[in-house]
DNA sequence: TTCAATACTTACCTTCAGGTAAGTGAGGAC
DNA sequence: GTCCTCACTTACCTGAAGGTAAGTATTGAA
C-alpha cells in the first residue's frame, strides 16, 4: 500500500470513512470529479491549486484502491489518463454532502465574526 | 491555539469541516458525548481505549475553542470536570451521521470480503 | 506522614504525511 | 538531434501530529 496500515480494524463508521478521506486533497479530488465527471491528471492538478504531483498521485492510487474512482489509461503520446468517480465514489459524495454544508455555514459563521476570511 | 494554523482559508465546505474534525481522536470525542450527554475527563480517557492524556486534553481544548464542546468544572477535590456537546457540536454530529453510515457499509463490505477483519 | 484520586501540564522523542526537485519514456514537431 | 508534452517515479527532507513518562495541586483518608 502507498500509505501507511489503512483498512484497519475501525471503532466505528466514521473511523472507516475517515480512512477513506483523510489525505490532505482527496476529499477535493472528490469533489472535483464529481464537478466534470471526468479529469485528466493534469486537469486535476491544475484544478487543486498547490497539490504536488507525488501527493496527487499518491492519493489517486489509494482512492483506486479503495474503489473510489476509476483509471482509464488511453496508449497515446503524449499519453492521456482519465479518472472518474465509480458509484462507491460518487456515494460517498453523497455522504460528505451533509458535512459540507455545516462546514459551509461554519465558514459564512467565522466570516461574519471576522475571523480569518480567507484571502 | 494549541495546533497548527486552523480556521484558515477554506477552499470549500468539506475543507472548512474537516479542519474541525480532522484529529485522531475528535470524531470519537463527538461520538462519546453525543452517546451520553455528559462526560468527565476520566470517562472519556477510559471510553477511548488507546487515546493519551495529552493528545484528549488538547483534543478537548481545541474542540472547546472551535465551538464544539462546553467544559464545566466543579471546584471539588479531587477536582470533577465535566464536558458536553454544544448546539454547534451537536449539528455537526448530525452532519456526520451519513458519513457514518457510508462507513459502517465500507466495513461490513470490506467483512464481507474477508479484508482485514477487526480482530 | 504518606497515599490515593482527579485533571491536567511539561519535556522529550518518534513517526509519517506531505513537500521539493530532479529524472524517465515515448513519439511528434522543428 | 534536440525539444516539447504528459503522466508519472524516485530520493531526500521538513514539520507537525501524536506517543511516553514524569511532575503538579488539593485535600481527605489511613
Amino acid at each position: 500500500m502507498t500509505s501507511g496500515a489503512r483498512r484497519g480494524p475501525y471503532i466505528c463508521g466514521i473511523d472507516a470513512a475517515m480512512d477513506v478521506v483523510s489525505g490532505k486533497w482527496k476529499s477535493l479530488i472528490l469533489w472535483e470529479l464529481n464537478n466534470y465527471g471526468t479529469r485528466r491528471f493534469g486537469e486535476l492538478r491544475r484544478g487543486l491549486p498547490g497539490v504536488s504531483e507525488k501527493m496527487l498521485i499518491q492519493h489517486l492510487r489509494e482512492m483506486e484502491e479503495d474503489g473510489l474512482i476509476h483509471r482509464e489509461v488511453y496508449r497515446e503520446v503524449p499519453p492521456r489518463v482519465e479518472y472518474s468517480l465509480t458509484e462507491h465514489g460518487a456515494s460517498l459524495n453523497e455522504a460528505l454532502r451533509p458535512l459540507g454544508e455545516w462546514g459551509q455555514r461554519r465558514s459564512e459563521r467565522l466570516a461574519a465574526e471576522g475571523v480569518a476570511t480567507p484571502a
